[in-house]
RNA sequence: GGUGAUGUAGCUCAGUCGGUUAGAGCAUCGGAUUCAUAAUCCGGGGGUCGGUGGUUCAAGUCCACUCAUCACCA
């Protein structure tokens, strides 16, 4: 029976980049999802911007465009990216939509007639300077316990204490520098604590993670408090009806965008609203979330859908956070890698879903990405064992037989034709045991325990047993669902590996090669490459969920349509395919070297921690940089605005970049600056740059500066970068989106 | 600080109700092979299961303590 499911994953905060650690959540879901299609079930995939709060707004301020413009440019960036990443969104919308406002005020005045929503005046502090009530992340000072200095205002980095920004000592306002001042004010809360009884209940319903219900009881037990959902203007976000200069807590609207986003999905397609999110709908709802934001998702959440009059959800799936190489991510370390570098690189999207995936199952560990492992397992297993499959035995359809596959009774006698044996738990070949037996089989169980088991004799197992190799792979599919469905990633792909190896055993032992040599053997040679082309094409029906690019290549090849998880049940036979192209290049471990050098040189001003989503929590990535005032060089004498003018400042693009015999210093650079042509320029940045890591980036050249005549040629303009009495040198980069060219002014 | 999780081969990970000699892939070493965009097959070596103590006929698995790492603390 088909299923309807609504699936969402976490909205990313429109503050900054996707990088790797996102999608990690991504990934996890889309494969999810997409099995869930190819299984025939009606799945749907929605997500959007999460786009309000204070981090926003200054962080808008402080670019001179309006919040608007902001999350306008940062959705482009991040439904690219994520389109780089074959994440297939059904929609992918923003919270800062006319759907959403309208959701969350209704949501809020069905809380309010419940009687769940009271007021009450709190002190916080508020920076005086600009007006502004000061969120704990963009509060500084002293720790109250260690004393350690340049604290934020809710923990302190250094002795781990946690305690309120009221208690700081000398604190001071991140955003202008200013002493915070006490102020009060009336706030809104939800009340959570009324929400208990039937918080615990829903706890018992099967939605969480056994982890995840534990941490419940957990938080039951230290009592649960109510929520503050409003904010003091200035704000951005949306106001609370009946209540003029407040506004929603970005976490109040965060959620809804869900909802949101599945309104103006089904306006567009025709889908009935209440049939998905009513409170009797019959539909199934999946959170996948990381598991820093399971306080939200777990009690606000279905407390808020609860006392609104909506559905509770089906099931929320909280998984582990990304560390590289061991370690947090880390932008000295150049492990903090943006989705946008992965893809600049050219590194296929696939590896990394294909590696996410080996790693992946349904538990809240964190994941580890170990480069080295990473191209290791890419190239061994991925390449080299599945994608080889392919490549090994098309030629000899394509060659010898016209690329058409063999007849059915040639394919099953060849798919016999080994000394292959597989129950569905393990397999042989040759007599010899492979693979399979890390957990101990059936047939082992039986013997251990000497007499047979009570529901299943022995006899039965070895009935069940199948000479018939592309039989068992078929077979070995539910195992592979299962794990799927379970979010158990690494046991599917651990069973689909272990496909890859009995083809590639098949082969060496049927040797087709020799096949080819011998007189009268091209019918079995024509049947033992078939098999193997249907075999590989059973795997990629197995792997399609995890790389959908590829499967749509194989379809191609194959000359067949989308492939479908029942295609696994079947024999392709007595058809042409076409001539097989490489399907998938082994990764070089030079463009991951790359790749991480280009991170590590892209250094923003402050590092984001690694994967925490959502406004006040991050909002030390909007760090201004007024807030500590440094020993600095004196500023330059004052000019007007015209004299800055005079400089005719412009993106370039960095098409060239190489040393220059016999300097010590000087790079040469060749620059792309659009409609203006390309410009050679040396540029003094040989110290601290390598050649090959800036060709493809973008900076900002001087483009009317007197052409001066070098000893290696001439220089025809100069490329911007900051240095200090520290070492080291950093040219500039434009936010993705400037074109070469372009004007900065 | 409190709570939860994790720690198994050089690396990444399995290990179900406690049960023979702790498994796999990669890496490494030896052999075979040449159809494959150097990719496959066979075999070998490699482990104090973080540490200490306990329960048990039997502990990677259960208990206590301890060390390290990670996360959460609204």
């Amino acid at each position: 029976m088909s299923r309807q499911i609504l699936v969402t994953s976490a909205l990313p905060y429109a503050n900054g980049s996707i990088h790797l650690g996102h999608l990690v959540e991504y990934i996890q879901t889309d494969v999810w999802v997409r099995f869930q299609k190819m299984r025939g079930h009606d799945c749907r995939y929605m997500c959007a911007d999460d786009t309000h709060g204070t981090a926003i707004m200054l962080r808008a301020e402080k670019e001179g465009i309006t919040p608007e413009t902001l999350i306008g440019r940062v959705w482009d960036e991040h439904t690219r990216d994520f389109a780089g990443f074959n994440i297939g969104f059904d929609h992918y919308y923003s919270t800062h939509s006319d759907e959403n406002r309208e959701l969350a005020s209704k949501i809020y005045l069905r809380l309010q007639e419940a009687g769940l929503i009271e007021r009450k005046t709190i002190a916080q502090l508020y920076d005086p300077v600009k007006n502004l009530f000061l969120p704990d992340r963009f509060i500084k000072g002293e720790c109250p316990k260690c004393g350690a200095l340049d604290q934020y205002g809710d923990n302190c980095e250094v002795c781990g204490a946690t305690y309120s920004p009221t208690e700081l000592k000398n604190p001071v306002s991140a955003v202008s520098g200013a002493t915070p001042v006490h102020k009060d004010s009336e706030h809104y809360f939800f009340k959570l604590g009324d929400c208990e009884a039937f918080l615990r209940e829903w706890t018992k319903s099967g939605a969480l993670q056994d982890e995840a219900a534990n941490k419940m009881q957990e938080w039951f037990a230290s009592g649960l408090n109510n929520w503050d959902i409003s904010r003091d203007a200035p704000y951005f976000g949306f106001e609370i009806p009946g209540a003029p200069g407040k506004y929603f807590y970005v976490w109040l609207d965060a959620p809804v965008g869900y909802m949101a986003s599945f309104a103006r999905y089904a306006k567009d397609t025709g889908l009935d609203f209440n049939a998905w999110w009513g409170a009797e709908s019959k539909t199934e709802l999946v959170h996948f979330i990381g598991k820093d934001i399971l306080y939200f998702h777990a009690l606000f959440w279905p407390a808020m859908l609860k006392f609104s009059g909506h559905r509770l959800p089906t099931a929320v799936y909280a998984h582990g956070f990304l560390t590289v190489n061991g370690q947090k991510m880390s932008k000295s370390r150049g492990t903090f890698i943006t989705a946008d570098s992965y893809l600049a690189q050219k590194l296929n999207p696939e590896w990394l879903r294909y590696y996410y995936a080996a790693k992946l199952n349904g538990s809240m560990e964190d994941i580890d990405l170990n480069l080295d492992d990473f191209v290791a397992r890419v190239n061994s297993d991925l390449v080299g064992k599945f994608i080889n499959i392919a490549s090994r035995t098309a030629g000899f359809i394509t060659k010898l037989f016209g690329g058409q596959l063999a007849d059915l009774n040639t394919i099953k006698e060849a798919a016999r034709a080994s000394d292959f044996e597989g129950d569905s738990e393990s397999y042989s070949i040759g007599g010899i045991a492979t693979g399979v037996a890390r957990a101990p089989t059936r047939l082992d169980v039986i013997s251990k325990n000497s007499a047979p088991l009570p529901d299943k004799p022995i006899e039965q197992f070895v009935e069940a047993r199948t000479q018939d190799i592309l039989e068992w792979a078929s077979i070995r599919g539910a195992k592979i669902s299962d794990f799927y469905e379970k979010r158990e990633y690494s046991k599917a792909l651990r069973e689909i590996e272990t496909l890859f190896s009995v083809a590639n055993i098949y082969l060496s032992q049927l040797a087709p090669w020799d096949l080819a040599k011998k007189e009268g053997s091209e019918k079995l040679l024509h049947g033992v490459c078939s098999v193997a082309i249907n075999y590989f094409r059973i795997c990629t029906v197995y792997l399609a969920p995890i790389l959908p690019t590829t499967a749509d290549k194989v379809a191609d090849f194959l000359n067949i349509s989308k492939l479908s998880w029942n295609d696994a049940n079947r024999i392709l036979f007595s058809h042409e395919i076409k001539q097989y192209n490489h399907l998938m290049t082994r990764i070089d471990p030079k463009a991951i070297e790359a790749m991480v050098d280009a991170n590590k040189q892209n250094l923003e001003p402050t590092p984001a921690p690694a994967p925490v989503r959502h406004a006040e929590a991050q909002a030390h990535a909007a760090q201004p940089a007024a807030a500590m005032p440094k020993s600095a060089t004196p500023v330059s004498e004052t000019i007007s605005i015209d004299d800055f003018a005079r400089i005719d400042l412009r993106i370039a693009r960095i098409a060239n970049a190489e040393h220059v015999e016999g300097a010590d210093k000087l790079l040469r650079l060749t620059l792309d600056v659009g409609e203006l042509g390309t410009r050679q320029v040396f540029a003094g940045i040989k110290s601290a740059y390598a050649p090959e890591t800036l060709v493809g980036r973008f900076t900002v050249m001087v483009a009317n500066l007197a052409p001066r005549k070098m000893k290696f040629g001439m220089s025809e303009g100069m490329v911007l970068a900051a240095s200090g009495d520290a070492p080291g040198l950093f040219i500039l980069s434009p936010d993705s989106g400037a074109q070469p060219g372009m004007k900065v002014k």
